[in-house]
DNA sequence: CCTTTAAATTGATAAATGTCAAGAAACCAT
DNA sequence: ATGGTTTCTTGACATTTATCAATTTAAAGG
């Protein structure tokens, strides 16, 4: 059940010793998850994060009506309301599953109480943030520095498998675009190549 | 000189010692920069980050001639190329000075070596990384979900030294539009008013 | 395999936004 | 102050993108 998480965990942190994984393990509990349900619901405070065995996570925001989506996590990620969880402050986006799911979490309370007992998993905490930091970035500058059809060629490109897995009209507002307008660049893209 | 950076860190590390401050004073140097000079160039691996004593710095990309950005920092906060010092990868944006600025610089290698002497810069550095993470998912939030007049607004709301000393054509770009829109939104905004 | 539902495409049109060029206003340095 | 530079505004027009509705295609469940 474990495997994963732990395989995660010794990449991230190679020094890791077998009492701080104990430390850790006995605070995980398992979820599972089917297709379209939720894991979060706008409105809730986040106490926990969530480590995807397998399947499928949505990150989307409910703006008049519609729905649109920030970020899609597969295996062997963290997915989290992670802004939520660090401010403890109500969430404006909710999280459901586009396939079925396991997930592995670790609550809010027993996090903190690993960085006081295990100081090496404040470590595991800062590379996990930069980690977010990173993509989250990228995502931003995406959005402000390229055209809709290069942004959807980067997610192409850096994120196949949310080509593969993701219905089309998701992905088109994650690139902040109508469906339709994602439909029309990628006929015009199959012309050029 | 490091009045301000001492009680940036003890806001941060409520814990910290002394002893532990000593260590990272030892660390830290002073820059100046003219307002218009570089911090950082395209191209270049970031291997500092810095602490603005005083001043402005402005983070922004350059496509096809123009000049995008995607962030301001002032005061009292950290900035540098983030995901460049943390990857250490080239960067693909630059940081210059929009007011003459001073800041307090602590290079890669040596905050790793604080990371393995003291510990407790772990925890700086995974609160540094979340605070980042949490202002620039909302940077994406924004871009995504909602209209340029509120991306205005929301800015005006939460950064309002940025409207205060970043020029318009600039805000422009970092809500992602053009500077004449935006100087329309604004005239359209005071007549609703 | 068939039926039903979800997803993607297409066309017509409207709305939003960008671009270019000119002028006005604000800001700086001498 | 005043000349020069930067920034902001405005208008006309072009382009991009969204919206709505209809249709086709693909997927899913029994």
């Amino acid at each position: 059940m474990f495997e994963q998480i732990k395989e995660y965990y010794k990449n991230l942190l190679p020094g890791m010793k077998e009492v701080e994984w104990d430390a850790l393990e006995q605070k995980l509990t398992v979820q599972h998850l089917k297709k379209g349900e939720f894991l979060t619901q706008t409105g809730e405070i986040c106490n926990q994060v969530s480590f995807i065995n397998k399947g499928l996570l949505r990150l989307f925001y409910l703006v008049d009506g519609k729905e649109i989506c920030t970020g899609f996590v597969a295996e062997n990620e963290y997915a989290a309301q992670y802004d939520s969880f660090l401010t403890q402050q109500p969430a404006f986006s909710s999280i459901d599953a586009l396939e079925d799911c396991e997930l592995i979490n670790l609550s809010c309370d027993d996090m903190h109480s690993l960085y006081s007992s295990h100081p090496v998993f404040e470590r595991a905490g800062r590379k996990i943030a930069e980690t977010l930091f990173i993509m989250i970035s990228s995502q931003t500058t995406r959005l402000l520095t390229m055209t809709p059809e290069e942004r959807y060629q980067s997610v192409l490109q850096d994120q196949p498998f949310i080509i593969q897995r993701v219905p089309q009209y998701m992905i088109a507002t994650l690139i902040g675009i109508s469906p339709e307008h994602l439909s029309r660049i990628r006929k015009k893209m199959t012309g050029k190549k």
